[in-house]
DNA sequence: AGCACGCCGACT
DNA sequence: GTCGGCGTGCTC
């Protein structure tokens, strides 16, 4: 059997014959003694010998044969997971199987699956209420519905198109044809849409839908994974992490917001949630819908080849709602006064005279990123990092957002005793600081990382913006996903320009994506009685760049279409295949002597292998990184390589800690 | 990864 | 004299 352990191999356990009614079986959970503990195991194999002597083996515990085995399509997906990311095979199957499962007693675990059974024996997949559908909805619907085998399609509409409503009515169609089918719908986080969860719901009142994400109690989560492996759960509606749920009858995959970069796991096992999403359906020969009003330039080069069929939303579903106006203040020209621009504060003020909402948008929690001495020059460094550390003036603290080091706000200057210390920049805090000087009047809420830290504050901040008590609204992307507000009309982007010279030529990508989300956030319930249209306003230093100008077209074709072109040029994904090894020491040297090693081990023909570099956020805690990167026009051929190479890492000695990402998207 | 065992510094 | 630092070694 396969465990959750770092070490890639089966484990042999043995299980004395007619110890109980049940023999084991692949695909069972078993509990097992491995080293000083008990963990939980996957069967993967049953045989009559073992390579290791008998007095070696010990006895499984526990056969869990409540639980249905898995199906081998799981394990196979698992497996490919596995190989394509080089982890071992438990690693991908375990950790999402719940704790509960090894832990529980009988009784619970009996009550729990007799619990799920029970309440949803007759489930009823009539919808309720069923909108009229525009015509781009009906045929997107359509095709959908008319899909009966593997077929990826991109539904690309902007925000407001309607795209919820077509995955609703095409999971309606399937359901309506296939009583009994799962449907599979991955969302980037689930907090922060909170809305779709509710339509689900709402639409589909007889049947049992279940959720799926990282921050379910160990009950919720055991109970919601039961009920999709055992087939109950109709449609699952999940983060990532549930694209590795067991789904005995899934006939439908959904991806909403494809492009999200929630769904790259960034620790443990880096597996693209969409990527495999798409593998999972062309092995169940399924039909899947990538959504999105900014899709990836992968799915995107896709649509372009016709491997992916190109479903389109060009208006907004809502009749009279129309794009919001996308406008740029040249900060050169309009020079801004507490971060804001005159133009901007004009708007706000018009906005306040019509008691509409606003929404100013700033990437960049506390209150100023660095701190800084005039007359020595000294700027807040982290003691542990390569970084700075942000002043948290609130909090009363300097901040390291990378190591989480907190200190003093120091009285003077360490270095030269200046008592005379200087805020550069502007962060979220300061920027609600600034508001409440200009606008004394206006009701102001800021909601970032920082002022929705405890439990429940963040869904309090947004409910009290739907209640209309809110006025100005200030925040970081946490306001940009998921949230209409209704009678909000302006949005001003206070500083986007750092992303547009990024060294992460993804960066671009990221911002265009992410501009457009939060503009979706004006206007959406239409233009009002005699009100304005919806605003959106850009300060930037650079108003020529092509960006700025995709946006304000609402062209994000043309958009895709040059950036794709410069990645071809450049050789960059999604026209070459890469892979990054990382490796963190105390020093430096040590992790760059690892990779510097690592390079030369094995012949690579085919595969272009970089020189080793620090990475640009060099030390963190204390630790320093660095990292060695991998390309090649052939997946196939990159693949192979890995194969024929981890175990040679595995083999080297070093004192340098080390992980592999196999299609890494932060290089 | 855990969790052991194992050999060297500052404390009741 | 002990509590505990994290080095290295194993897990069917």
């Amino acid at each position: 059997m396969v465990l959750d352990t770092p070490i890639d191999q089966v484990f042999d356990y043995c299980w004395e014959v007619g110890e109980a009614a049940s023999e084991p079986v692949p695909g069972q959970f078993v509990l097992v003694p491995f080293g000083p503990r008990e963990v939980m195991g996957l069967i993967v194999a049953v045989s009559d010998t073992s390579d290791l002597p008998t007095e070696k083996l010990k006895s499984a515990l526990a056969i869990r044969d409540q639980v249905h085995p898995v199906a081998d399509a799981w394990i196979a997906l698992c497996r490919f997971a596995a190989e394509y990311y080089q982890r071992p095979l438990g690693e991908v199957a375990l950790p999402g199987v719940p704790k509960n499962l090894r832990t529980a007693k009988l009784v619970a675990l009996n009550r729990a699956l007799k619990k799920i059974a029970d309440g949803f024996s007759n489930q009823d997949a009539t919808p309720f209420g069923m909108p009229a559908l525009n015509r781009a909805q009906e045929d997107a619907v359509e095709a959908i519905d008319a899909a009966r085998a593997y077929a990826p399609m991109l539904l690309y509409g902007v925000t407001g198109s309607g795209k919820t409503e077509v995955y609703l009515q095409a999971a309606a169609r399937l359901l309506a044809r296939t009583p009994d089918a799962q449907i599979l719908i991955l969302v980037p986080e689930i907090n922060l849409t909170p809305q779709l969860e509710s339509n689900v719901r709402a639409r589909f009142p007889g049947l049992h839908v279940a959720t799926l994400h990282s921050g379910l109690a160990e009950g919720e989560r055991m109970l919601s994974w039961l009920a999709a492996h055992h087939g109950h759960a109709r449609i699952v509606l999940g983060t990532r992490l549930a694209v590795l749920a067991s789904l005995p009858r899934l006939a439908l995959i959904i991806i909403d917001e494809e492009h999200d970069p929630s769904y790259k796991q960034q620790e443990g096992l880096r597996y693209s949630a969409r990527d495999l999403a798409v593998w999972r359906a062309r092995q169940l020969d399924i039909p899947i819908v990538l959504g999105s009003a900014t899709p990836s330039l992968e799915s995107w080069l896709h649509a372009q080849s016709r491997r992916y069929r190109r479903l389109e939303l060009r208006e907004r579903a809502v009749p009279d709602a129309v794009l919001p106006t996308v406008r740029l203040i040249n900060m050169e020209r309009d020079r801004p006064i507490e971060g804001l621009t005159s133009t901007l504060m004009t708007a706000l003020r018009l906005r306040l005279e019509r008691r509409e909402q606003s929404l100013l948008f700033l990437n960049r929690r506390g209150y100023a990123p660095v701190l800084h001495c005039d007359s020595c020059g000294w700027l807040s460094n982290c003691l542990r990092c390569s970084a700075f550390m942000v002043l948290h003036r609130p909090e009363h603290c300097l901040r390291c957002h990378h190591c989480s080091l907190e200190l003093r706000i120091p009285r003077a200057c360490p270095t030269c005793g200046n008592v005379d210390l200087q805020p550069m920049g502007r962060g979220t805090q300061r920027v609600e600081e600034g508001l409440q000087r200009l606008f004394p009047e206006a009701r102001i809420l800021r909601i970032d990382a920082d002022s929705t830290r405890r439990k429940g504050t963040a869904q309090a901040a947004f409910d009290s913006v739907h209640r209309g008590e809110v006025d100005i609204l200030i925040g970081t992307q946490m306001v940009a996903k998921g949230h209409d507000f209704k009678n909000l009309t302006l949005v001003g982007i206070l500083n986007p320009d750092t992303a547009l010279f990024s060294h992460d030529y993804r960066a671009s990508e990221r911002l265009f994506a992410q501009l457009m989300q939060v503009s979706g956030r004006a206007g959406r319930a239409g233009q009002k009685e005699g009100g304005s249209a919806s605003e959106v306003w850009i300060q930037t230093r650079y108003p020529q760049h092509p960006l700025y100008g995709a946006l304000m077209a609402h062209d994000y074709d043309r958009f895709a279409d040059d950036l794709l072109t410069e990645r071809q040029q450049a050789g960059l994904p999604p026209f070459v295949y890469q892979a990054l090894l990382r490796a963190e020491a105390r020093e430096l040297q040590t992790a760059l002597d690892f990779l510097q090693a690592a390079a030369g081990a094995i012949d690579h023909p085919g595969i272009t292998i970089n020189d080793p570099i620090p990475m640009t956020m060099t030390r963190v805690a204390n630790v320093d990184r660095a990292q060695l990167l991998l390309e090649s026009p052939s997946r196939p051929a990159l693949q192979a390589f890995l194969r024929g190479w981890m175990p040679l890492l595995r083999a080297m000695r070093t004192r340098a800690r080390w992980s592999l990402e196999v299609d890494p998207v932060d290089i």
